[in-house]
DNA sequence: TTAATAACAGACCATTTTGGTCTGCGATTA
DNA sequence: TAATCGCAGACCAAAATGGTCTGTTATTAA
């Protein structure tokens, strides 16, 4: 539930790592997959994607691999989920196919969800890649002691 | 991706009916699910799982049913949620069983993750029932006006 | 007192989504 | 021209989710 997966993980993980390679430098995958564990032939896919979606630069040859096409600054969250996911949305019915949905003619809470929606596609947007990596720290064992960053203001 | 369960839809529902009844009028299982088409069994589950996180006050006899336990302004959609599917998280890895994570060692990732599923959880959490529920429609074709072209179909 | 009503409980199965594997092809360059 | 690398898609396995089935328990009205 509001879960990212795994590939959109992995992908954040190599954007990261490739955002710390010197301007032009190359990377393959292998080095990606053996820099944090990996299935090489899923990360592909996802360098694929991430590729195909003009996030990234392929060089496809020896000594080839992948680099960052555009500035860090210049790719959102979103964009990356975008590219690995299709796209972000929190209603079960927004696949395209609304006839699937049951509830359609008298949905109630379709259009507070889109706002919900909204908002945090907002936020997915507003932040850049290089903000992501950027990002402080914060300390250990937040997430299992108590969730506090929920008072933190933004 | 991203998306919320079904179920949370149903309770989202559910207590939209609720909030529209008369102070201390009870609703059973069967006239929520007729009124959206929402298969009775699992309904019965969701909103036993609201009553049980004290969402809900259930009425357990004849012509009982259920009603809100709280006002609609004292309750969060992340209560909601949080009630139906356990908890919000986006991190593939926060289960609280880490060791499962192969890229715990030196996850680039992870607190930036975390703030932002902290801003989520606080919109979440910012929002309640009643705001929820009385939300201004948005204008027609959002959805599929803009967010949803951003990715594509699947 | 008892039968009807409605919630409670959990095992169970089906479907969908996701993660991951396997196989082969195509581009580039030393 | 062979080695290295990305490209592509079929395919399978595992997990999450949606939904069904069977039965139990509490309350109330007849």
């Amino acid at each position: 539930m509001l879960k990212l997966t795994k590939k959109v993980d992995y992908a954040l993980l190599a954007l990261s790592f490739l955002s710390q390679q010197e301007e032009g430098q190359v990377v393959n995958i292998r080095e990606v997959s053996e820099a944090y564990q990996i299935p090489t032939e899923i990360l592909a896919k996802v360098l694929q994607r991430l590729s195909k979606k003009g996030i990234l630069q392929s060089h496809h040859a020896p000594k080839g691999g992948y680099s960052l096409k555009k500035p860090a600054r210049n790719v959102s969250i979103l964009d990356v989920i975008n590219a690995i996911d299709g796209s972000v949305g929190i209603l079960s019915c927004s696949d395209g196919h609304e006839k699937t949905c049951q509830q359609i003619d008298n949905c109630d809470i379709r259009s507070p969800l889109e706002r919900i929606q909204g908002k945090i596609m907002w936020l997915l947007e507003d932040m850049s890649l290089e903000e992501f990596i950027h990002s402080e720290p914060t300390t250990g064992g937040v997430l299992h002691g108590s969730i506090n960053l929920l008072g933190q203001p933004r």
